[in-house]
RNA sequence: GGCGGGGUAGCUCAGUGGUAGAGCAGGGGAAUCAUAAUCCCUUGGUCGGGGGUUCAAAUCCCUCCCCCGCUACCA
């Protein structure tokens, strides 16, 4: 049995940064998750925040001609912006610069002295004022006059300073147990293989605080020193918990349940902070996940080739129910993934609004048009009818198996199967026909259809909070019976019920070009041409064929007839909304 | 260099000994409830190269080529 209670966090972010898709992706995927566990019923905490301290912040806070207090102020609250446009779903926002995380941060240090972890000692390196940045012997090359100098150009210099040190290196064994104990702990698989064989080269003691600076937690005991920013940063998870109070009630949700990281910090994770708590005494979190980046129309993301994804744009592109699900559906979580225009409006429309949408379009506007709209009320069901409602009530055990190991990608696949069967069911079984020939059978295969929805609908809500609820809206499903224990038969729609008049959830998207010349009407098809030899194109290679006149021809509001096509076997027939016209071939 | 992962249809990938798969893209057809949305059928691969084990290899072994990740103190 599982705890009911589930603690799942983000990384905190750092300040400095501005929101970009990496912050939205890994917050989006706890949310995504957060929400699938509330709904099934778990006791779910979910943390995320910023990281507010160290030199870089000091620095950009001066730069700006301000105290880095109110400029943390200032620029965390992007980060909060950012959550509420994303929707995400967020039970505390955590910040370093907090009162009870600094207190958190004091009980945790005394705890890692009490255990005779921490020592003082020096801390040297090559060290590059201009970067503000310590390199390593193998980075820095020699210049002409023998001086070594940074990646970056800049000059280095040997530098010494008084550090306290964690004793990271008597904890390699520990750890290795650890792995081994909870094979699970680290995922995907291939990250765990790569922090397993970091700790078995060997580790060195870490240095934990800075002398160098000032903006950050002071060591108990000697303010001269400040806390090294992982272990302040990490110390966060414990501390919105309620650390160090461990009669907090909200204590109870230590062990973390999940912590989601990028990839690139998988290791202050998988292997600092579990040895940090081990140390302190306090239980390691149960998991490490870490998933991968984006790449931008196959172009690597960095800030000097400008090509940054602005996840407020998106939304404002492409919907935000949109976007969030291109994001958790495009990629195998944990992958790295490429974002492109063309995938996007490829799942928006072959997926949202093909698929989904337009399937509780059809049934639902065909209750409306055809049974008074009101929800039929089901006869007998056949073998089929009892497959398809076994498909969709048999949805929330696979999604619950992948959410549980993180593997969101397949939640929305096994969800997606549904949609494609429903669409299959609903041809197979073809109601239209029905309405001349059995329209008591022709109930049945709606209310079918309507089940089918319900469970769709609650259970994409996970993902895509708002579409879930509309489509919920319109099948009357009552605002306490969306979560998934009023899924199978306990939420069961009675017939007779009144449903609204649909309104579709997911729109076409339509390329701009298209959309300007009948912004009010328009739409893409396929069109024939019928060739003097009696061979039908179809549209796109008839467009191909037709230079600049993409535009007009891509408007038609009915599909023309054989008949009308080869009437007209020369021209091409285009019923454009507000006129008709006629093209020379 | 070391360790790890990968190279399968035009694209993205699944497939760990038994007649090569899915989605998308391409081609043909049906239907007309629906956001012209859907459904059915279908073209397409010497499974990176070479060698080996086996009755049988995408799958196991050897070797070569190519790609990616990690290889510690910026979050």
């Amino acid at each position: 049995m599982t705890d009911a209670r589930y603690y799942i966090t983000t990384p905190i972010y750092y300040v400095n940064d501005k929101p970009h898709i990496g912050h939205a992706y890994t917050t989006l995927a706890c949310d995504a998750i957060a929400r699938f566990m509330r709904l099934d019923g778990r006791d779910v905490y979910f943390l995320t925040g910023t990281d507010e301290h160290g030199q870089k912040v000091e620095k950009s806070a001066r730069d700006a001609g301000m105290e880095p207090q109110p400029f943390t102020d200032r620029v965390s609250q992007n980060f909060r912006d950012l959550a509420k446009a994303m929707n995400f779903s967020n039970d505390d926002f955590i910040r370093t610069t907090e009162e009870r995380h600094k207190r958190s941060c004091r009980a945790i240090w005394q705890k890692l002295v009490k255990s005779g972890d921490i020592y003082l000692g020096t801390y040297s390196g090559w060290y590059a004022v201009r970067d503000e940045a310590f390199y390593g012997e193998e980075e820095l090359t020699a210049g002409p006059d023998g001086k070594k100098t940074a990646p970056s150009g800049a000059p280095v210099e040997w530098v010494e300073e008084p550090s306290y040190f964690f004793r990271l290196s008597a904890w390699g064994e520990r750890l290795l147990k650890f792995y081994e104990d909870n094979p699970l702990f680290v995922l995907p698989q291939s990250r765990r293989n790569e922090v397993t064989s970091f700790v078995r080269q060997g580790l060195r003691d870490l240095s934990v605080s800075r002398t160098s600076f000032r903006w950050g937690v002071k060591v108990p005991g000697d303010e001269a020193h400040i806390m090294y920013v992982w272990l302040d940063a990490l110390t966060n998870y414990i501390t919105a918990v309620g650390y160090p109070d461990e009669s907090n009630p909200k204590w109870a949700y230590w062990p973390a349940d999940l912590h989601m990281v990028g990839k690139d910090i998988v290791r202050f994770h998988a292997i600092y902070w579990p040895a940090f708590l081990m140390s302190a005494g306090i239980a390691p979190p149960k998991r490490v996940f870490a998933h991968g980046w984006w790449t931008n129309e196959g172009q690597k993301i960095s800030k000097s080739l400008g090509n940054i994804i602005d996840p407020l744009k998106l939304i404002e592109t492409y919907g935000l129910d949109q976007t969030r699900y291109f994001l958790l559906r495009e990629v195998p979580f944990g992958n790295d993934g490429d974002f492109s225009h063309k995938a996007m409006v490829g799942r928006i429309n072959a997926e949202l609004a093909n698929g989904i949408g337009n399937l509780a379009q059809r049934t639902l506007s065909f209750i409306n048009k055809n049974c008074g709209g009101k929800l039929p009320a089901p006869g007998q069901f056949m073998n089929d009818d009892i497959t398809m409602i076994g498909q969709a009530r048999g949805l929330l055990e696979l999604m619950r198996a992948s959410i549980e190991n993180q593997e969101l990608h397949r939640a929305i696949d096994a969800w997606f199967d549904v949609v494609v069967w429903a669409n299959q069911y609903i041809d197979r079984h073809a109601p239209w026909a029905l309405r001349k020939t059995d329209v008591k059978r022709m109930g049945t295969v709606l209310y079918v259809l309507v089940d089918v929805l319900r469970h769709l609908g609650a259970l994409m809500q996970p993902f895509m909070p708002e579409a879930g609820a509309k489509l919920l809206d319109q099948l009357a499903v009552p605002s306490d019976e969306r979560s998934f224990a009023s899924l199978g038969g306990k939420g069961e729609l009675r017939g007779g019920i009144p449903l609204p008049a649909p309104v579709g959830i997911f729109p076409r998207f339509i390329e701009d070009a298209q959309r300007k010349v009948h912004p009010a009407h328009a739409m893409v098809g396929r069109i024939y041409q019928r060739r003097s030899d009696g061979v039908y194109l179809r549209l796109e290679k008839v467009l191909r064929e037709l230079p600049d006149t993409d535009d007009a021809i891509l408007m038609f509001r009915k599909w023309p007839t054989k008949e009308e096509v080869r009437l007209k076997h020369s021209h091409l027939i285009i019923d454009l909304v507000e006129s008709q016209v006629e093209l020379e071939w």
